[in-house]
DNA sequence: GTAAGTACGTACAAATAGGTAAGTATGAAA
DNA sequence: TTTCATACTTACCTATTTGTACGTACTTAC
């Protein structure tokens, strides 16, 4: 179908699927929590990524940001309706790929002295003549 | 739950979400298709990074890669059984982003003239004294 | 006055992804 | 002999992403 589309859907893509964004989605699936939170939640964060990506899924759309006028400051980040349909889906991914990691890290084992992409398989050749 | 974990699901991650490792698996959810087919297919590929894309996902266990010891070569890639999970959640993925464009569009509109990070809601503080 | 705590912004550097253009191997066709 | 076609690889360069370290605003505690 779309192997491409609207340059803006890539964008998104890459929102989501970025490395902290996928983490961000996952922490907002179980509730809101304050930046703090995240950063403390997820290891290795720097505060300008986790600012720099929670941004971008707000513009989206995906995210609420609710600011208290207190001190020291006090933010909330939530799943809005739309955020939550991506989440669930990205969630779904990351899952599937942490439950089937034994299967994906048996298939590198057996690439590793596997056939190479300059060794060809033995058998009929699709085509015999142009 | 999991918010990190083995570095090997982000990297395999990495595979599955990149530019073109997303269309890649899409592709080939329609069927085997050789490597000038898929270069056709998605505008804009290098044969570089087609053929690193196709190779991590082989290595991955998600493609198969079969060659014929024709003249000029012939290879054909084609989905492995795990291949047809991920590809199938992360065309699910893909196809509600862009279902879901004009949505998040229209949040983005919104965003451009909105409260900036900088900008505090007026509301009662969630804490009063530590 | 100084330090602490929170949610950022910003400048600079490092790492990584991606693009461009060329080369390689092979045999048939011209 | 040169050209063509295919599926790559390689060298080189640019762009994008990510990290590090520090600064900011504001008030309470010392």
């Amino acid at each position: 179908m779309i192997y491409s589309q609207h340059p803006a859907s890539r964008e998104i893509l890459k929102h989501v699927c970025s490395r902290w964004g996928v983490l961000i989605l996952i922490a907002l699936l179980h509730g809101k929590h304050r930046f703090s939170e995240l950063r403390n939640k997820m290891g290795g964060v720097s505060e300008k990524m986790l600012a720099q990506s929670l941004r971008s899924l707000t513009e989206d759309g995906f995210v609420l940001r609710v600011a208290y006028p207190v001190v020291p400051p006090f933010v909330e980040y939530s799943l809005t309706p739309l955020g939550e349909e991506v989440a669930k889906r990205v969630a779904a991914l990351a899952d599937w790929i942490e439950t089937n990691l034994p299967q994906v890290l048996e298939a590198r084992q057996s690439a590793e002295h596997a056939a190479k992409p300059s060794d060809q398989k033995s058998g009929p050749p699709p085509v015999s003549s142009g």
